[in-house]
DNA sequence: TAAAGGTTTCAGAAATTTTTGAAATAGAAA
DNA sequence: TTTCTATTTCAAAAATTTCTGAAACCTTTA
């Protein structure tokens, strides 16, 4: 295969991916772009090869930087901007957990917790809804602490404990 | 709070929820609905409860029964179908572990595959690509073969070796 | 200070996703 | 068979998300 080829599939799949988990195609493909690139790239770069818009590129970009898979790099004599991806894929899911941790699990929590106050013995209705709620705080506190974990833990020594927990 | 009150923060807060997991907001609510009802719902109590059209009821309800989260209940002498969603939390997220890890990780795998035919030892472009992609390979494998060993393990294993290692 | 080179913003346009609602379909009861 | 009730489908409409491109906004250099 050809490395034009085998780029274009792969910037094709990243994006298809990041799609169904709720970040957008330019977003996911800019990333991928980044991730198989051997030097960092400037905005131009991104634009050309990607063929979208500066504001686009730019917006993305920073979304990127935001939740910390993408470092600015600045060059002597160079007024222009590059960017290059974090490469390492655990670094790259560790911070992703990280960001949709505090943005999606905290807020579900704070809800549940407000809920939670709800008088279950009222009648049948407001008991189910009571041991639902209660179920998923429990889930979801679990949820929490091993995400937590996960982020704690250094690469080699998850790979490793899952290893032997899977064999 | 009041019933309504909680439950109405509890529909919100699980449709948002979806929405950022690529999930559509009424598929989410629906599934919360059903998750917080003592009993099995008709399409049409669904459609009164959420303020939706019927269709837009139809093709959500059915598209919980392909990701097994809900099942259909008949009863006898009545022409109507009743819904009801599966309440164990541990098994809802292992369906949905499940359905994704299919409908997505595999997918990705392949293409994966499907690259790695690439020639790394052409330019430094295609030996960035090269190393990225298996990075990805290597890490999704092993991301597969976690997530099939917590789908086959059953919740207090699961929660048990957990705990033991947060603490 | 002014000009040049680059970045950011954001209103409107475009694309995509979701929803509606009515017609088609299915199937049980009369 | 016909009627009646319920489910499914799907084209068009609505809502939402994403993208564009030009203007505003820095910052550096002359």
């Amino acid at each position: 295969m050809e490395w034009q080829e085998g780029k274009d599939k792969f910037l094709q799949a990243w994006g298809t991916l990041g799609t169904s988990w709720g970040i957008n195609r330019t977003m996911a493909q800019i990333h991928a772009l980044m991730m198989i690139s051997p030097r960092a790239l400037s905005a131009d770069e991104v634009m050309e090869e990607l063929q979208i818009s500066r504001g686009n590129a730019n917006m993305n970009i920073r979304a990127l930087m935001d939740w910390g898979l993408v470092y600015k790099e600045l060059r002597a004599g160079d007024r222009r901007e590059y960017f290059v991806a974090e490469k390492d894929m655990w670094k790259v899911v560790r911070q992703i957990i990280l960001n949709r941790k505090k943005k999606e699990l905290e807020p579900i929590l704070k809800v549940l917790d407000e809920i939670s106050g709800i008088d279950g013995t009222v009648n049948e209705d407001a008991e189910a809804l009571a041991k639902a709620v209660n179920d998923i705080k429990l889930f979801s506190s679990k949820a929490d602490a091993t995400l937590d974990m996960l982020v704690k833990a250094d690469s080699n020594w998850f790979v490793g404990t899952f290893m032997k927990m899977i064999k």
